[in-house]
RNA sequence: GGAGAGGUGGCGGAGUGGUCGAUCGCGUCGGUCUCGAAAACCGAAGUAGGUGCAAGCCUACCGUGGGUUCGAAUCCCACCCUCUCCGCCA
């Protein structure tokens, strides 16, 4: 949601951000739109004062037992006028927030142009990827021929895009999401919630997943929506807030199912559990001062990292360039890891920086520690991480030669011990 | 699911058709007094929109959305939420 005003103070800067996007320029109709809206509210207003004059006059009159007659047929001619004028206001407004809303957040400017996916800058790279003296398998031969994988199994349940995992595979995602939403509370200073999976139509709105991306999301028979990450529940447990400016920044993480429709992906990854209606993530969001984002946005990072790191994994940081950057967002850094199996660089991760675009649409603010006026807060998310893909990186980076698999070093105190996932 | 009660400013709590954006208390902030503090006293203080160089002025907001009325926090309708009791249930 953008603010009117920023568009008011400079419409060539405010139609070249859109433009990054890929938009055409708008501003011009924006502004013209915002003009009629003011000239109606305005004129509503006047009658509104006119209105309060004269119900005044008219009480004094009736208690003074003055006659109230012309009074009274000149309130009631006013408040048949007043019926347009509200209408025209009300369309006027919905007008303009229809639009503000429809656009998504203004770029960083250290966001590199470009169109999509291929044009994202790789930043930093973390290992090299290995080259056993063997063919490595992809994790869903590798979860199969261990008999721990079971696609059959899940699409009789559910259908196409569903695991099932047993045995020391279900455990090893369980000991993934254990230890990282673990290690985020205890040295990265997030605090656990534990959220709803179902949410409300303005809890969706105000993290952006509403109005324009509902064909995404599954929609309860009641009207309610399941979560496509804990994102939404997290950052929305600010939405109608005004925080005092010392209770920021807050940090929440969250281990949760996410449910996604993927429609518009038919055909993409069907093999394998890299893209499930149905998944565990951990996710890390952060609330703060509006100065602090930029800063919390390397943190938040840098935590992400920190898992991938400690999985003994292969990654790589990436910005996302203004195309692949999502509708929210200011700036995104993907991480992805590196499978040996797939042969490819795959999203693990990703966090981002959507400044205030989100706090306005939730309507949440933070009162300065001096001065007037409260001001919209900053809110962050990033994947911290995705539980299914580090299960599938941690496959296919571990495996042996025999189609065992190592467990990660800081995965086996939640693994029972056990060191070696394999077919014996 | 059934029955009942209720949603008012940071909190508590008045207000049941006419200067009510809202009495009062607590809390908060500023001041007086004091060596300092407490107490006492005085004062300030909601959110958003419009307009204006500014001081200011205007409008809206008493859970949300409609309605009645010249006029609604107050009356009517719908919805949401909270609480109590009963039933069911992990």
């Amino acid at each position: 949601m953008h603010d009117i005003r920023t568009v008011r103070a400079d419409p060539v800067a405010f139609d070249a951000a859109m433009a990054r996007r890929g938009l055409p320029p708008m501003a011009e109709e924006v502004l013209a739109q915002d003009a009629a809206r003011r000239g109606a509210q305005q004129a509503l207003q006047e009658k509104q004062a006119r209105r309060n004059v004269l119900a005044r006059e008219i009480g004094q009159a009736k208690r003074t037992g003055a006659n109230s007659v012309a009074l009274e047929a000149e309130a009631v001619r006013l408040r048949d006028e007043m019926v347009a004028l509200e209408e025209a206001a009300a369309t006027a407004d919905r007008a303009q927030t229809a639009i503000l809303e429809s656009l998504p957040n203004i770029l960083d400017p250290e966001v590199p142009d470009g169109r999509d996916e291929s044009d994202n800058v790789v930043l930093h790279q973390h290992g090299e990827p290995p080259r056993p003296n063997f063919t490595p398998r992809q994790h869903f031969e590798l979860g199969e021929a261990l008999g721990l994988m079971d696609f059959a199994g899940a699409a009789k349940l559910a259908g196409a895009r569903f695991t099932v995992l047993k045995g020391p595979l279900a455990r090893l995602e369980r000991a993934l999401a254990q230890w990282m939403i673990t290690l985020h509370t205890e040295e990265h200073g997030y605090t656990e919630a534990a959220v709803p999976y179902l949410v409300n139509a303005a809890t969706m709105y105000g993290t952006g997943q509403l109005p324009k991306f509902e064909a995404d999301l599954f929609k309860t028979t009641d009207g309610r929506y399941l979560i496509p990450t804990a994102e939404v529940p997290l950052t929305n447990l600010v939405r109608e807030e005004i925080l005092p400016e010392a209770a920021l920044p807050l940090r929440f993480t969250a281990l949760s199912p996410c449910f996604r429709s993927e429609a518009g992906s038919a055909g993409r990854d069907t093999r394998g559990m890299l893209r499930q209606h149905q998944f565990q993530k951990v996710e890390m969001v952060s609330i703060t001062r509006p100065p602090d984002s930029e800063a919390e946005h390397e943190r938040m990072t840098r935590c992400a990292e920190r898992v991938l790191t400690e999985l003994g994994l292969v990654w790589r940081r990436i910005v996302l360039c203004a195309g692949d950057t999502g509708f929210g967002a200011a700036k995104t850094y993907d991480l992805e890891v590196w499978l040996p199996g797939q042969g490819a660089w795959r999203e693990i991760s990703s966090c981002s920086n959507c400044r205030d675009f989100q706090a306005r649409r939730m309507n949440a603010r933070m009162k300065p520690a001096e001065g007037k006026g409260n001001v919209f807060v900053h809110t962050l998310n990033g994947s911290g991480v995705a539980v299914g893909r580090a299960l599938i990186a941690v496959l296919e980076t571990h495996q042996q030669e025999d189609g065992s698999v190592l467990v990660p070093e800081v995965l086996r105190p939640w693994m029972g011990g056990l060191d070696r996932i394999g077919p014996n």
